[in-house]
RNA sequence: CGGGGUAUAGCGCAGUUUGGUAGCGCGCCUGCCUUGGGAGCAGGAGGCCGGGGGUUCGAAUCCCUCUGCCCCGACCA
């Protein structure tokens, strides 16, 4: 019988929170002594901890075999050799932890792991026969993050499911993605999540299908999204598009003409004030550099840039920035304040907004030094090279499905699932034999959970100021036994009793033994937050009778020991159907 | 990678301005007492004051330097 008893856990739980963290779930983590940090980014999972991610874990196994997932284990240290041929050697910069062997050679602790699976298949896949093929490994990754943050949130190891799918034909391939899509649906509910999935950008893993994030919403969600009213659109502010909205010409524009004397004016608010017009008027003209290409992109003065739209449009790009204004100056012989479209040199690319390419009267930069153009109309006045979506969706905008108005909202990405077509397997090489004897592409999905960010988002979903209130098929214990005295012998033998029936009727039971005052133990086990509690004090015994809490209700009701049993077994299974 | 902050006992902090050999609360250990929401009393253990260098008779404190950590920004599955 597996037993555990509160004097021999290891669970350092903390009154004050450390000054280091910032975000509920980091603090909560860090004082019921779940998590203790090695380095930055780095984390120990103690027993409770680890017990979570287990349960997470096997949660997530469970919906991955009933979709014909089949587990693997594969190399945290890879070879440079398969990120160089894939091409992501250079690609993936700084981000990526790198090391040398004792003979000099390069090997990465792995980010992700679609080059070393990859290679897997291609050997030992030969024949359509064995297409389909679904293979998930749980395991830790790495990326130096510039920046972590937030506990497990973002961490530079973290804990990480990926399965990856190689089918023959698209067909096979988009049925491979929807078998993940639900099973992802299924795993965040079994989690006790609130989620949302959203339409995302592929980002470095690249690919050409599409992809979805899957979103725990939460104010302290890293990510923006935003998602519509009326009908089910949801994306990823990177990736969020919406009909234009146009506004009507300022009537004062309608009078001037030409060149306008604009002194100083070196910020799109500046130049509205000056002329009296609305920001709407105004075209944003901003100078980037991809790589080494310099290029032109418009929108409207009222709007920021979404540069990851900007990227996948104009690039993709492995560094793309805002020119410095020094740059600006020697390419348009102009400053940045007065930069505009008209006149361009015809080998620049200009990349212009849709909405900018259908407003009526405009006024931009002159390219000269304190001046602006009004009356300015796109097509006539000049010509984009290129006219599309290029600007970040704000609160209140039209839905492009349904008119609907968006909204904004915090999220935390826990999975994405990843359409990648044959990028990694035309990179790679990963072939088989069609039923005609053909050599052909495997067709590649990838499909990811952060298990330890899981872990912290579902604390930021589920507390209270007391501590965690764990969702019961991940909490670390079913439930905790407190006796309220250790001196009373009927207390203890009561205690002590309904452990080992609990125990042995498959509830994951704890016996809080220690010789605490009662104070103490609820305020461990509340900070904990294991979903029940049975309290055995002798006031309530001397009726015959024990108390049931709920963490998360709050609820506590005096029932015998013996329906104290029977309740918690039925309360937990049902919790786990 | 830019900007800002911080580093003193396991955790939270004071002491640094004005140099004089280290302190508070919580936690930990012993004992007494207490036992339904982080009790009380008494006694105790625990610190190269982040590292290195300098100034000084003397440095947690002043100067130089390195590092860790945190925040904001940029960036990122």
């Amino acid at each position: 019988m597996k037993e555990m008893r509160v004097s021999q856990l290891l669970n350092p739980t903390l009154r004050e929170v450390p000054a280091e963290a910032e975000v509920v779930s980091h603090q909560l983590m860090l004082r019921a002594g779940f998590i203790r940090k090695a380095a930055a980014g780095i984390y120990t999972y103690l027993p409770l901890g680890w017990k979570v991610i287990r349960k997470i874990e096997q949660i997530i196994r469970e919906e991955m075999d009933v979709k014909g997932g089949q587990e693997v284990m594969l190399p945290i240290m890879q070879p440079a050799e398969l990120w160089k041929e894939s091409g992501r050697w250079d690609v993936y910069g700084p981000e990526m932890f790198r090391l040398k062997d004792r003979h000099n050679r390069e090997f990465c602790l792995g980010p992700t792991h679609e080059e070393i699976i990859t290679d897997l298949v291609r050997s030992e896949v030969r024949s359509y026969k064995q297409l389909p093929l679904l293979l998930y490994q749980i395991q830790n990754k790495y990326r130096d993050e510039r920046r972590p943050r937030f506990g497990l949130m973002r961490g530079r190891e973290f804990i990480m499911k990926d399965l990856y799918s190689f089918d023959k034909d698209l067909p096979g391939l988009l049925e491979s993605y929807d078998k993940m899509y639900k099973a992802y649906e299924r795993i965040f509910t079994r989690c006790g999540l609130t989620f949302r999935a959203v339409e995302a950008d592929a980002g470095a893993i690249g690919g050409t299908g599409g992809t979805h994030e899957f979103m725990v919403l939460a104010d302290s969600g890293e990510a923006a999204v935003v998602f519509c009213k009326e009908c089910d659109y949801a994306a990823n502010v990177e990736k969020a598009e919406c009909l234009p909205r146009l506004v009507p010409t300022d009537d004062s524009l309608k009078v001037m003409n030409g060149e306008i004397h604009t002194p100083g004016t070196k910020t799109i608010d500046q130049v509205a004030n000056i002329l009296k017009i609305n920001k709407t008027s105004l075209i944003k003209t901003m100078v980037y550099k991809g790589d080494d290409k310099y290029f032109v992109v418009l929108v409207r003065g009222d709007r920021e840039i979404n540069e990851i739209k900007v990227n996948n449009s104009l690039g993709p790009f492995v560094n793309l920035r805002m020119a410095q204004p020094e740059e600006v100056l020697s390419l348009l012989k102009c400053e940045p304040g007065f930069v505009g479209p008209i006149g361009i040199d015809n080998d620049i690319v200009i990349a212009a907004d849709l909405e900018v390419a259908e407003m009526e009267s405009l006024v931009c930069g002159a390219n000269k030094k304190d001046y602006h153009l009004v009356n300015v109309k796109c097509g006539q006045d000049f010509v984009p090279t290129k006219t599309l979506d290029l600007r970040m969706v704000v609160t209140g905008e039209p839905c492009l499905k349904c008119k609907g108005k968006l909204q904004e909202a915090r999220g935390i990405e826990v999975g994405q699932v990843f359409n990648l077509g044959k990028k990694y397997s035309e990179s790679l090489k990963a072939t088989y034999l069609d039923d005609k004897g053909h050599e052909q592409y495997c067709l590649m999905g990838c499909y990811g959970i952060g298990v330890s960010r899981t872990m912290a988002a579902a604390i930021e979903q589920n507390y209270d100021n007391n501590g965690i209130i764990w969702p019961m098929p991940i909490a670390p214990y079913h439930c905790i036994i407190v006796p309220v005295s250790l001196k009373d012998e009927e207390v203890v033998s009561t205690a002590e009793a309904l452990y080992k029936e609990l125990t042995e009727l498959g509830v994951e039971t704890v016996l809080d033994d220690r010789d605490e005052r009662a104070g103490v133990k609820f305020k461990d086990s509340d900070l904990v937050g294991y979903p029940l509690r049975i309290t055995i004090g002798k006031k309530t015994l001397a009726e015959g009778k024990v108390e049931l809490n709920n963490r998360r209700t709050g609820e506590a009701q005096l029932v015998t020991a013996e329906d104290a049993c029977a309740l918690v077994k039925a309360i937990v299974d049902e919790a786990l159907k």
